[in-house]
DNA sequence: ACATTAATTGTGT
DNA sequence: ACACAATTAATGT
C-alpha cells in the first residue's frame, strides 16, 4: 500500500518503512499508549490528532501537547530506543491512523540512513519546543488564557468549530476543576465568542 | 406524549 | 471548594 507521510526519507528507507510498518486505526478517545506500557514499537502519525498527557500520583492529568500528521512522540522515541516503559499517555483526540515501526529497526536505520537520523533529531527538537511552550503557558498564563489557547488549538487541529467534550474533560486536560472551566466558558459565551451546549461547544470567533 | 432518571452545567456561599 | 439547583439528553412506558 502506498504511504505518503510527506517526510523526506530516502526511497530505500521509505520502502523498508512500507514493508515493515504496521498500520493501525483508532477511534476518538482511545488510549493508544498508557503510562507504564512497554514500548516495543515507535508510532508515526499518518492522520488525525493525538494528545499526549502526563499524570501525577493522584491520577490527575495534564495535557502536554498535540501530535499531528507526520509527527512522532519524542517521549516514546526515547523509550523505544531504551526499551523502557512509557511515562506518558497518548489518547486519540480525533480518529487516528498510526504507523508502528518495530524498535528493533531503530538502530539499524539510524546507522544507515541520514534522513532517519534527521527525523529523530527534528522530532526531539519539535517536542522540546512544545514542552517549553506548555511550561510557559502553565507558569505565566492565567486559567482563562490557558483555556482560550486550548480552544484555539483544538479548533485549529480539527477542522470543525465544534468541540465535543464536557467541561469536566476540559478541566482534566488543564488540570483544574470543572467549576472553574464552567464559569470561564460562561464568560466567553456572554462575550459572544462561543455557544454552549451539552457535551458540545460551538466556536463563534476567538 | 409523558415520566423517570442520570449526567452535565450553573451559581451562591 | 462545596453544595445544591437547573437543565439537558436518553430511555422506558
Amino acid at each position: 500500500m502506498i504511504l505518503n507521510l510527506d517526510l523526506p526519507f530516502e526511497p530505500k528507507l521509505l520502502e523498508e518503512i512500507n514493508n515493515i510498518g504496521i498500520r493501525k486505526y483508532f477511534l476518538e478517545g482511545d488510549t493508544i499508549i498508557n503510562i507504564g506500557n512497554n514500548i516495543k514499537s515507535m508510532p508515526i502519525l499518518i492522520s488525525g490528532v493525538l494528545k499526549i498527557l502526563r499524570e501525577d500520583h493522584n491520577g490527575d492529568e495534564l495535557l502536554l501537547y498535540f501530535l499531528k500528521q507526520g509527527e512522532s512522540c519524542a517521549m516514546t522515541l526515547n523509550c523505544c530506543t531504551r526499551n523502557a516503559k512509557s511515562e506518558i499517555r497518548a489518547v486519540a483526540e480525533t480518529n487516528v491512523e498510526i504507523l508502528f515501526l518495530p524498535n528493533t529497526k531503530m538502530e539499524e536505520w539510524s546507522a544507515n540512513y541520514k534522513s532517519w537520523r534527521n527525523f529523530v533529531f527534528d522530532s526531539y527538537h519539535q517536542r522540546f519546543s512544545e514542552l517549553l511552550e506548555t511550561i510557559d503557558k502553565i507558569a505565566f498564563l492565567n486559567m482563562d488564557e490557558r483555556l482560550l489557547v486550548l480552544l484555539k488549538d483544538k479548533t485549529e487541529l480539527q477542522h470543525s468549530l465544534e468541540i465535543n467534550q464536557t467541561h469536566q474533560e476540559i478541566a482534566n486536560e488543564l488540570n483544574t476543576s470543572r467549576v472553574v472551566i464552567s464559569r470561564l466558558l460562561k464568560k466567553l459565551e456572554r462575550l459572544g465568542k462561543i455557544e454552549l451546549h451539552r457535551n458540545r461547544i460551538k466556536i463563534i470567533h476567538l
